[in-house]
RNA sequence: GUGGGCGUAGCUCAGCUGGUGGUAGCUCCGGGUUGUGGUCUCGGCGGUCGUGGGUUCGAGUCCCACCGCUCACCCCA
């Protein structure tokens, strides 16, 4: 290890265990999503470093100091995605996604990447699953977001969630709030920490996440922006709020949740297992009608969120749960004879390709490693061939629930263990 | 980036105020069962005590730096 490497700091390794929840957990999410009609978008890893600060915000922290830039050998300015919305926002906009019915509702799942103080559950390589829904203001649609991210983690085994939801209403309603916000926080300047007071100047409304007693206080008479905001815009959050209601959603209104990311409008909601510690916000969302104005688009409004499978999977390990399926095998070759070894692993393959799964011995075990082998990755038969059974052509084939024993003649071994598994399944 | 805690076999950990690394548990491999697993039992493999300096006759143990993990600030998934 001296030498050696260590992986970079912020990744995470993934064994066999871990990525088959991974997957298990993205595949759950598929079935959720296509079976709403959300179908799979894949964007680049890395684009123009332009358009998550544009559309992020400069002030925002992802953007400011999070991100992994790099200049290609041609120049370009590039950044490897902090998020996915605004990739899928500029995949709608170039592939003129607009001609098509509207919503177009996508889910993606894959990795994203900020430089950020590592701790558990915020690692620098981290994945993603997203969905957006892009080309309506329909508040079913802030609604049924929601509650499919809700199910999501319901049917992964995960208890004792929190929903918050808020709207910051729209982008015209914001400066004007934001300037009585400035005023009230100015009138109270001595009575603030430093904190609240760059906060003023960078984002107000992240000023009311002070940790500060004091401040906190003050900040608790401060004006709202859910008061603040326009009729319609109040309108379209009651739609929401009735939409969820229906579906029997819980949650709390919070009207000091903004999120991170400044292209946020209206609707916002964040979800968090609350045992998690600092890091226990698993997803979060909200809608963003101004996004893809921002990167050149006809104005589009557009609503998603993302969950952070890291996470996700950390509660439900301290849950004791985990959403891979058992690993299970259908045979395992014990050979105790070398010169039968070719043409046992020949019919092997043979099984396999009859979709028969099946491994062997690969580390010269004696019999009783052979069968302990067997046993442990969950071999429901195991084949038996020894010098006896190779100078007469045959094997044994035992199962290992049983101990039943039966001999088969190696010219017929594929077709009985594809008729076992078949006669099993 | 800033603070606190931690870093001994693949994993979980003992190791008292510095005096030669633990028959430790789990895992792995082998024997007991001349060719048959899950229990039991015996044995074996496995460590430059995170890395690099320093103090000391002597450092896993004390000091410093770095790396990593962890908790929190912060940020967010």
């Amino acid at each position: 290890m001296a030498e050696g490497f260590q992986a970079p700091r912020g990744t995470l390794d993934w064994l066999p265990q871990r990525s088959a929840a991974r997957r298990a957990m993205i595949e759950r999410f598929r079935q959720i999503f296509e079976g709403a009609g959300y179908g799979e978008a894949m964007t680049p890893i890395f684009e123009d470093k332009a358009l998550f600060a544009r559309t992020a915000g400069e002030s925002s922290e992802v953007v400011g100091k999070e991100m992994y830039l790099f200049e290609d050998q041609g120049g370009r300015e590039m950044a490897l995605r902090p998020e996915f919305t605004a990739s899928i926002v500029r995949l709608y906009l170039e592939n003129g996604l607009s001609r098509d019915p509207q919503p177009v509702r996508l889910w993606s799942a894959g990795n994203c990447y900020r430089f950020a103080a590592v701790q558990r559950g915020r690692y620098r390589e981290f994945t993603q699953v997203n969905a957006e829904a892009i080309g309506s203001d329909d508040p079913a649609i802030d609604a049924e977001l929601i509650a499919l991210q809700l199910r999501w983690f319901e049917s992964l085994g995960l208890d004792g969630l929190e929903v918050r939801l808020n709207t910051i209403g729209d982008r015209a309603d914001r400066e004007p709030y934001l300037d009585q916000l400035r005023a009230y926080i100015d009138a109270h300047s001595s009575e603030v920490d430093d904190e609240v007071r760059r906060q003023r100047d960078l984002n107000p409304l992240r000023a009311f996440d002070t940790k500060d007693p004091a401040s906190a206080a003050i900040m608790a008479d401060a004006p709202k922006i859910t008061d603040a905001v326009s009729d319609e815009a109040a309108a379209h959050f009651a739609a929401v709020r009735s939409f969820l209601d229906a579906r029997g959603v819980n949650y709390t209104l919070d009207p000091t949740l903004v999120r991170g990311l400044d292209y946020y409008s209206r609707t916002t909601w964040e979800i968090s297992w609350p045992a998690l510690g600092a890091q226990s916000g698993i997803g979060g969302g909200g809608r963003y009608d101004g996004l893809a104005e921002l990167i050149g688009g006809a104005p589009t409004p557009g609503v998603g969120f993302a969950c952070g499978i890291e996470r996700v999977l950390l509660a439900l390990e301290d849950q004791d749960r985990s959403p891979a399926p058992e690993r299970q095998m259908d045979v395992f070759f014990a050979i105790f004879c070398d010169a039968a070894r070719p043409r046992l692993h020949a019919l092997m393959d043979q099984a396999r390709a009859r979709g028969v799964a099946a491994e062997a011995d690969l580390a010269g075990r004696a019999v009783k490693g052979q069968m302990k082998q067997a046993d442990r990755i969950g071999a429901a038969l195991t084949v038996v061939c020894g010098d006896d059974e190779w100078a007469r052509s045959v094997c044994v084939v035992r199962s290992m629930a049983s101990g039943e024993q039966t001999e088969v003649s190696l010219d017929e071994l594929v077709e009985h263990l594809h008729n076992a598994k078949m006669g099993t399944a």
